[in-house]
DNA sequence: CGTCGAATGTTAATCGTTTAATGATGCGAG
DNA sequence: CTCGCATCATTAAACGATTAACATTCGACG
């Protein structure tokens, strides 16, 4: 592969001249031309990762997530992807499947890489992130879906308990009174917030929230399934039911339909995260919709901004509203 | 950040030997112990960048993918990721969303960084793919999907007639005679072979194609419906649809919902792709499964060992079966 | 014409590793 | 005691770019 000093043998120049046309200085225009031959002649390609180690920048982000078949995260990376490609900057995926010790594994991994920055989305355990509170001094970091404690970083999340809370006084003012809500693990960070929404709701309309209608499970589909069958099967059931997140939304739709339960008359449903699904289904889900293609640009643009030196507002939380999308699972509580 | 000279500083040794007691050589304990202590008081960490320079390998692979959004790439990016991830290997995302120019500027941005091999999913367009003879020179290529013509490279992809002549054998095992089919658009490449897959099982039972059932549209939901209606509302309309892309069966399924069509008793219909939606469907849909999960590691395996350096069999063109999962949305011909 | 300053080029060190070639050290055998 | 051979370490030159600091060219102007 020819380099730059190839470069300046053919056209008698220096590499230095070589180097500096490169970025974009201009020459006389002759060299300027004597150049641009050689580099159609030799098939130059610059050497990125010779340039990366002389300029301490490797223009290359880190983003670490638990899983890309959730296309919860899929569609966040994706955005996040789009975004840095934007700015020049490549995305180099490590996914951590959820395993406790390939998280910082992978953030050692990136940083060994020489990212200039890092988008994590930590799941929210008992996990020792000392690891990040490194990554602090060495370059930026922006933690996507949920802050950690102790850790000051930017943060971009949407607004949980804002979403749960529209949704369910969605639910209430149809005249529901009992209300059933899927959780997903203690140890994460958004249930508790969403159930928190949950509470204002009931709070703000002076109901009281009933314990057992609040069910909480590992987020999967097959947990969305069970607890609403949970809390159906209990005595006095509730008449609508709000499920957390996408994998339990689509567990519980599921168990919906393998009992032939029409929606909305027998049961409201309100679901969380639209993708695909939501449109597929007859009737068609009401979901709280969170901003996925704004979350990841915001993100990406974030991190650009802290990668080129702009501190502004350190550190900055930024939540980002999520949409309530009323469609069809809803509808006013039954008549008995 | 502490280097290597740190370390060498540090324990009064070479830098020399700090660096072939990093790469696994053995040192006299005293020394070895050494190397640790300071490594952990000066946390060092080692520079990927600058072993890339020096050995010309970055343990970085690119995989060119039209859109993470696409549940089909996602996960078979999803499985690469993993298998690279295990052989130590980062994986560098760039998706090109169908654009013609994206394609080969971002193959050019790979090449820069070095990037030890490229898994490319091209979308069959007449694009100019002199690129890819470039990287042929260069370093190894995994085709995933499909074949370009005139570049020598390893393929991997599913057997995409078999998985179209399995499915439509089953309709007509079950009596169908007029089976419309919905695909994609003629310059991609496995529209072609699907079309095969259902010719040869037609052919297989003595039976004619009926060119007024086979419908083509850009693969998207909405063709996928609009297909649909245009089999359904034609003149003598068929009796089961296959839909031969994971778009397009959402698409028809959402026209079928809309109409209230009850599967399997006035249609039989047939999907492609088993993602989170056929399961969730009722009645459960019956899909042909391309091996998503093994597309990607086979591709990630085989690059794995052309960038070591092994070329058994090269070039190799592996053709992965798909599975024909029958479930509820096929059934008999209905009486008349 | 000589001089000066801007514009254009060059020299050479450097980024943090690896690795051939070479050097030192120790140990057993004769 | 010395030779020879492993074994362990070191020297120093790369890898391909960038970039201060320095050198040259050239035209304008007094």
């Amino acid at each position: 592969m020819a380099t730059i000093k190839d470069l300046a043998a053919r056209t008698g120049l220096s590499t230095a001249t070589v180097s500096k046309y490169l970025n974009g200085f201009t020459l006389k225009e002759r060299n300027a031309l004597a150049i641009r031959e050689a580099i159609a002649e030799l098939k130059y390609r610059k050497n990125d990762i010779a340039r990366s180690l002389k300029t301490s920048k490797s223009r290359a982000i880190g983003v670490l997530i638990p899983t890309l078949e959730n296309p919860f995260y899929s569609a966040i990376t994706s955005s996040i992807e789009r975004t840095l490609m934007e700015s020049g900057f490549s995305t180099i995926i490590c996914s951590y499947y959820s395993e406790l010790h390939a998280e910082r594994e992978k953030i050692e991994f990136l940083l060994n890489k020489m990212v200039d920055g890092i988008i994590h989305f930590p799941l929210n355990r008992t996990v020792d992130y000392d690891i990040l509170k490194q990554v602090d001094g060495t370059v930026p970091l922006v933690l996507v879906d949920r802050p950690i404690e102790g850790i000051e970083c930017d943060v971009v999340m949407s607004d949980n308990v804002g979403a749960a809370f529209g949704a369910v006084e969605r639910l209430i003012a149809l005249g529901h009174r009992r209300i059933g809500i899927i959780l997903g693990p203690d140890d994460q960070y958004s249930p508790a917030l969403r159930l928190e929404g949950y509470r204002l709701a009931h709070e703000k309309h002076g109901l009281a929230v009933d314990p057992r209608l609040v069910v909480r499970g590992d987020y999967s589909m097959t947990s969305g399934r069970d607890l609403l069958f949970r809390l159906l099967d209990g005595e006095n059931p509730p008449t609508a039911v709000f499920s957390t997140n996408y994998e339990t939304t689509v567990g519980a739709m599921l168990g919906i339909n393998e009992r032939g339960i029409s929606l909305p008359e027998r049961l409201s449903f309100f679901g969380f995260d639209d993708f695909a699904l939501s449109t597929v289904f007859r009737p068609r889900l009401s979901v709280v919709a969170q901003p996925v293609r704004l979350i990841g640009k915001t993100s990406a643009e974030l991190l650009m901004r802290r990668v080129r030196g702009d501190l502004a507002d350190f550190p900055l939380r930024v939540s980002l509203d999520a949409e309530i999308l009323v469609r069809e699972t809803i509808g006013p509580v039954a008549a008995e």
